[in-house]
RNA sequence: GGGGCCGUAGCUCAACUGGUUAGAGUACCAGACUGUCGAUCUGGAUGUUGCGGGUUCGAAUCCCGUCGGCCUCGCCA
C-alpha cells in the first residue's frame, strides 16, 4: 500500500501554493540527470510539473531519483517553491514554479514504452498506436480529445434536459431488420439458429418511445454497421439520437442550431451564427453536385449543357446527345495553371468516372484560349464566359459525361481546387440545412424505389396526391445537418399514419407480409394513438473530430477498429472456442 | 469486390540505375557532469529489410504469391 497519498495534481500549482508541501503523483515524463542535480517532469492528466532532486535533501533520495526512467509511476512530497528569474520556463504552464523533493515512492516500474509518451511532435504510425492504445492514450493530444469529447457530452446532456428531454435508453440485442446498412449478428443461445442484431440505430425503438408518450427523448448511443470504414467511418460508432412529438421541422432546427451555438461557444469560443441557411438538394446538386457541400468557399458548378450542344466539340455534343450533360467551374485566377496541373486534376477524377477535363484559359480582354476553342464559335465563347462570369485571369473546366459522373466529378473537382488555393481555413464552420429531398430514388438493379432516407419518413403533405402516380417527385420531410463537407447528421418528420405508411411499403416493393415480419411492431404500436413526430440523429465521433480540426474520427475514439475492421490491441475479431460454437448450434466452414 | 500507396534497428526514416560490411536521428545501456527543461559530453549495444517463393554471379531494390497498415471507388435505408 503507497504511503503517499496525493494532495495536487500537476497541473494546478500556482503561486499561491509556494512554500506549501505537497503530494503529487504521476508518470516520469522526462528526467534529467545533472549528476548531482536531478530534474524529473511528472504527468498527470492534468498537467505536468518539475520535480527538483538536491544531493543536499539526502544520499537516498537522489540515488533513487537517478534510477528513475521515463512512464515509471511514482509519488513525491515536496515544498513547491518558485524558480528562480533565470529558470523560469515560459513553455510551461507551471513553468514559474517547481517541487523541491525530500521524499520519493517508486509506485511501479515501466518498461521501455514501444514510442516515446511525451514526444509531442514525433507522429508514431497509427498501427504501432493502436496496438498499444493504453500508451497513446497517455499523450497529450488524445488526453485533450477524449476531455474534450467529454466536455461537449456534459453539453448536450445539461442542454437537453434543460429544455425536458428524458435520456433513455434502448435494447443493443434487437431485431435484424435487413434494410439499410448490413446487421451484426449475435447468435442467440436459448434460442438456437436464431440471431439477434445489434442496431444500425435506435430508429424504431426511438419512434415506439413516441407511441408511449415520452415526447422527448435523447440517447447518446453506439450504433453498429457492418459495411467498408474510412477515417469518416468506424463500424461502431455514436451518435446523439433525439426524436419529439407535436413538432414540425422548424422546432428541430431550433433546437440543432441553438445546441451547436451552445457548444461552439463553450467549448471553442467561436460564434455560430444562427439561423442555419438551407438549401434544397436540388440546388446543393446543381450548384455543389453532392448533398454535403462545403460552404467555406464559392466555386459553384454552373450548367452549361444548353450551350455545350451550339459547339462543334464531340465530347460535349456527343455527351449532350446521349442525354448527359455539360458542367463547369470557374477556377478564379488560375489561369496561369500548367499543362501538368491540369493533367494532375484531370488524373484525380478518374475515380469519378470523368475521361477528361476540358478547359479554357481567360486571356486579356476575356478571349478564350485552348485547344478546343477552334470547336467553339467566338458568341459561344462569350456565352461560355457570361455564364461563368468569367474575367483574364480564370481558368474555366468542364465535365460532360453522364449526369452522375459530371456531377461527382465536379464535386471533387471543387474540393482539390479548394485545397490547391488553400481557400479553407480550419476554425471557419460553415453549417447549412439541406432540405426537400426527394422521398425515393429509382434502384435500376433491383426494378423498384428505394427510400433516400428510411422508409419511416413522411412525405410533404401537398405531394401525398401524387404519391402514386409520380413518387419520384414527391418531396421527403426529411433534412441532413452539413459542415464544412461534411454530413453531421440527418432526420426527417416520420410517417405517423399506419395507411400512409403502408402505402410507403407498398412503393418500396416491401409487401404485406414482410412489412409485419420486419416491422410489425412499429406497425402495431402507431395504430394506438401515435402523435405526430420526428427527429434527428448527429454523429458525435465527427463532430467532436470536426470542432478540433482533425481528420480522422480515430482520433476521438478511444479504442478504434483498423480499416479491416479489427482491434490491433485485443486481436478481436478472434476465433472462439469449438464448446462456445456448440452451445451456440453454430458450425463455422472454413 | 475493384484501384492506389506503404512495410528496413524499439520508434521515425535513408540506402542513386540490382553491387562491397544496410546507415542516420531518436530511444535504449554504461560512464561523466549541481539549474536543466528536446539537457550536454564520451562510449556501447541494436536488423528474419513483414513472410514465402522466383529471376540473377549478386535482391531491401525486379517478378509472383501472401500477411498487415493507410487512402479511395463500390457499400454506408
Amino acid at each position: 500500500m503507497p504511503k503517499l497519498k496525493r494532495t495536487h495534481t500537476c497541473g494546478e500549482l500556482t503561486v499561491e501554493d509556494v512554500k506549501k508541501t505537497v503530494v503529487m503523483t504521476g508518470w516520469v515524463n522526462s528526467s534529467r540527470d545533472h549528476g548531482g542535480v536531478t530534474f524529473i517532469d511528472l504527468r498527470d492528466r492534468y498537467g505536468i510539473t518539475q520535480i527538483v532532486f538536491n544531493p543536499e535533501a539526502g544520499e537516498e533520495l537522489h540515488r533513487n531519483a537517478r534510477i528513475l526512467r521515463p512512464e515509471f509511476v511514482i509519488a513525491v512530497k515536496g515544498v513547491v517553491s518558485l524558480r528562480s528569474d533565470e529558470t523560469i520556463n515560459p513553455n510551461m504552464e507551471t513553468g514559474k514554479l517547481e517541487i523541491i523533493a525530500d521524499e520519493l515512492e517508486l509506485l511501479n516500474r515501466s518498461e521501455t514504452p514501444p514510442f516515446e509518451i511525451s514526444e509531442s511532435e514525433t507522429i508514431t504510425s497509427l498501427e504501432i498506436r493502436l496496438k498499444h492504445r493504453y500508451l497513446d492514450l497517455r499523450r497529450f493530444q488524445m488526453q485533450r480529445n477524449l476531455i474534450f469529447r467529454h466536455k461537449s457530452y456534459q453539453i448536450i446532456r445539461k442542454f437537453l434536459d434543460n429544455i425536458n428531454f428524458l435520456e433513455i435508453e434502448t435494447p443493443f440485442l434487437t431485431k435484424s431488420t435487413p434494410e439499410g446498412a448490413r446487421d451484426y449478428l449475435v447468435p442467440s443461445r436459448v434460442n438456437q439458429s436464431k440471431c439477434y442484431a445489434l442496431p444500425q440505430s435506435p430508429q424504431l425503438f426511438k419512434q415506439l418511445l413516441m407511441v408511449s408518450g415520452y415526447d422527448r427523448y435523447f440517447q447518446i448511443v453506439r450504433c453498429f454497421r457492418d459495411e467498408d470504414l474510412r477515417s469518416q467511418r468506424q463500424p461502431e460508432f455514436t451518435q446523439l439520437d433525439l426524436e419529439l412529438s407535436f413538432i414540425d421541422e422548424e422546432d428541430i432546427y431550433e433546437i440543432i442550431e441553438s445546441l451547436m451555438a451552445k457548444l461552439f461557444s463553450e467549448l471553442l469560443e467561436i460564434d455560430i451564427p444562427t439561423p442555419f441557411p438551407r438549401l434544397s438538394y436540388k440546388d446543393a446538386m446543381d450548384s455543389y453536385g453532392c448533398d454535403k457541400p462545403d460552404l467555406r468557399f464559392g466555386l459553384k458548378i454552373k450548367n452549361l449543357t444548353d450551350l455545350a450542344g451550339k459547339s462543334d466539340f464531340k465530347v460535349f455534343t456527343g455527351a449532350v446527345e446521349s442525354g448527359g450533360k455539360v458542367k463547369g467551374i470557374n477556377a478564379k485566377g488560375c489561369s496561369k495553371f500548367s499543362r501538368k496541373d491540369i493533367d494532375d486534376l484531370t488524373a484525380s477524377l478518374a475515380d469519378c468516372g470523368a475521361k477528361g477535363l476540358a478547359w479554357f484559359k481567360v486571356e486579356d480582354g476575356r478571349v478564350l484560349t485552348s485547344s478546343i476553342a477552334k470547336f467553339f464559335s467566338k458568341e459561344l465563347q462569350d456565352e461560355i464566359a457570361d455564364r461563368l462570369e468569367a474575367e483574364p485571369g480564370d481558368l474555366l473546366l468542364f465535365v460532360a459525361d453522364k449526369d452522375k459522373v459530371v456531377d461527382s466529378s465536379l464535386a471533387q473537382l471543387r474540393l482539390n481546387l479548394a485545397k490547391i488555393l488553400n481557400l479553407t481555413k480550419k476554425d471557419d464552420f460553415q453549417f447549412t440545412w439541406i432540405v426537400e429531398f426527394p422521398l425515393f430514388e429509382f434502384n435500376s438493379d433491383m426494378d423498384r424505389f428505394d427510400s433516400l432516407h428510411h422508409p419511416f419518413t413522411s412525405p410533404r403533405s401537398e405531394d401525398l396526391s401524387i404519391l402514386d402516380e409520380k413518387p419520384l417527385e414527391v418531396k421527403a420531410r426529411a433534412y441532413d445537418l452539413v459542415v464544412n463537407g461534411v454530413e453531421l447528421g440527418g432526420g426527417s418528420i416520420r410517417i405517423h399514419d399506419p395507411e400512409i405508411q403502408k402505402k410507403a411499403f407498398k412503393l418500396l416493393n416491401i409487401d404485406d407480409e414482410s412489412a409485419r415480419s420486419k416491422f410489425g411492431f412499429l406497425l402495431d404500436g402507431l395504430k394506438y394513438g401515435a402523435p405526430p413526430h420526428g427527429g434527428i440523429a448527429l454523429g458525435l465521433d465527427r463532430m467532436v473530430a470536426l470542432m478540433l480540426g482533425l481528420d480522422d474520427i480515430r482520433e476521438v475514439i478511444p479504442f478504434p477498429k483498423t480499416q479491416k475492421a479489427t482491434c490491433l490491441m485485443t486481436g478481436a475479431p478472434s476465433a472462439v472456442d469449438q464448446v462456445q460454437l456448440k452451445e451456440l448450434g453454430l458450425k463455422i466452414d472454413d
